[in-house]
DNA sequence: TTGTACGCGTTATCAC
DNA sequence: GTGATAACGCGTACAA
């Protein structure tokens, strides 16, 4: 590969000259940039990255580690690679599923430290996981913070044990929008929720909703993440009387919409016009679901240019704001054929 | 951060030695060894990859280029990336989901280029993209033989243009299993296809499980991507009279089959008693659709594993094995509950 | 406006 | 066994 030393060969001139037309800093005679120019195209050169990170000290890659990537997080995190990218920084990707082993993430930050990059960026973990909340992310943050690397989580998804830095989704401000939908739009009178009850985002919006409608909270047994279970709850709902039974049903996350769906399918329940249903995340499925899911969509986009725009600022070594870095988004609610 | 200097001024020995003991190559005595261990441990040295990078003229980072990345192309990366990671490689991804600006994906190329990785992967498009196995991908293999970049496509979704190394999967083959699945397992007669007819990966192994079952083809009018179209056109199966219509339709993808099975239940036709239905992907939207989609399921992480494979041969400069570096793998039919 | 020379942290060659 | 030391390619202070 062409070096400056080749170029500066090839085009008769010295190193600091090409440097100059290079970097497009101070006077360069027309002739001689004429000259550079031709030698640089003639020798194909690049700069060779890891001498000008040896020589500036500075790092251009942002490590990512990334917990769960469902169809929104990806749509996040392309968002935040194509910022990070016009600013010039290259994205990497270290992916860490099995979240169940606490001391590998560790020695996974670890390792992403030792590559030094400019910064970090999280990306939460799949639904519903209240031990990477509690145990995991927290004890992530911490050699993070010990070593004053730029850091951003993305959407963890609830709230961490440990104070962050992190684009927030005001998830229960969604549930809530979606209750007052069915509820004034859809004239629905008996709303439930369906889903984990260790989870308060989302059922603070869903008790915050019905107040404000002067009803009572009705919270249907929820079975866990297994995907049998939440279909059978689907069914379960089709033995109750037609006079006591929600007529609509909110729920923590598409897939769990989707398991209820089937449910309420499997005993011939029609939806919307018995039981209306809506999700959370419009992931694919969502769309594809029959009847089509209407559910709570998070910005994905925005997610990711936010952050990037936070860590962008923390690695340039911004103050934060009062009220530190952490941002929370709005979602849109889909409104589709469920309700 | 610390760097081989202070070390060897904490540790009281030179440099040289230092780096014996962490290369573990060559004898230390005893004492020493120890003691260096100690700085180590007390300094927290890390390596300066940069200065590795540039000493050693080698880069530690393999680029992935995305064009689309649904969930099992998802897992195929995460797969990818873990073993990339064992050998001692960071991984980093460029998004390029708008992949209609042919000029932008030859300047991301180059500028994929310029960082001088050890080897690239490219991620092929999503679902169905003729326009991009005849032009965007070739176009872009081009400066990669050129430049002499070790580099492996991951799955392409059909064949492109200009031959490349791949790895592939059996797309034909998993959609003849369907179609045998079908006719022997389930005892259907009327066996059709429903898909774009210019991809000829799916229809050729369609075409050759009726040879082999000694009927005639049964194509669907196929209404191109639109989901509202797909979803009209299972709604007109319902037109045909119950003796001659379908009483099986195996599609291109799971976002087909799901929107032609929307069309089904619009009319009320029973799945699979009238009629079974067949995805291929086995997206998460199968799984959750109602009743659970049978589906042709690619094998992700193998993919992932394999295009790991292929690439660090390549990087390590090994020639290629008889028949190229090409790969084609199985896929493995899901039975649900739509068959 | 242009040229020279030094140092970033690592690796590896060469003497001792 | 161990210690100096040169070189990788770039960026820039300093000199001309």
């Amino acid at each position: 590969m062409a070096t400056l030393k080749a170029l500066a060969k090839e085009a008769g001139v010295s190193i600091r000259t090409i440097n100059r037309v290079l970097k497009g800093q101070g006077y360069v005679g027309g002739e001689t940039r004429r000259l550079v120019e031709a030698a640089v195209a003639k020798l194909g050169y690049r700069p060779n990255l890891a001498a000008r990170s040896l020589k500036t000290a500075k790092s251009h890659i942002v490590a990512v580690l990334a917990f769960a990537l469902d169809e929104p997080r990806v749509a996040a995190l392309a968002a935040l690679e194509q910022h990070l990218r016009e600013a010039g920084y290259l994205v990497s990707v270290t992916f860490h599923f099995e979240s169940k082993d606490d001391a590998q993430g560790a020695r996974i930050v670890r390792e992403l430290l030792g590559q030094n990059p400019a910064g970090i960026v999280l990306v939460g973990s799949g639904q519903h996981d209240p031990h990477h909340l509690r145990h995991v992310l927290p004890a992530l943050l911490v050699p993070l913070v010990a070593a004053r690397m730029p850091y951003v989580v993305l959407d963890p998804r609830g709230e961490p044990a440990r104070a962050c830095d992190a684009v927030k989704i005001d998830r229960g401000q969604g549930v809530r929008e979606a209750v007052l939908f069915l509820a004034r739009e859809r004239g629905r009178k008996r709303i439930a929720f369906f889903g984990p009850t260790d989870d308060r985002t989302r059922l603070d919006g869903y008790e915050a909703a019905l107040r404000e409608l002067g009803r009572k909270p009705l919270l249907l047994a929820f079975p866990g993440l297994d995907v049998k279970a939440q279909r059978e709850a689907g069914r379960q709902l089709a033995l109750l009387p037609a006079r006591t039974r929600p007529d609509a049903v909110v729920t923590h996350a598409d897939p769990i919409a989707l398991s209820f769906l089937a449910g309420l399918h499997d005993r011939g329940i029609r939806v919307p016009e018995e039981v209306a249903l809506v999700g959370f995340d419009d992931r694919p499925a969502a769309a594809l679901a029959w009847p089509p899911l209407t559910t709570v969509a998070q910005p994905s986009a925005e997610i990711g240019k936010t952050g990037a725009a936070i860590l962008l600022r923390k690695i340039a070594g911004e103050r934060p704001p009062r009220g530190g870095w952490s941002q929370i988004l709005r979602t849109r609610l889909m409104v589709r054929e469920t309700t």
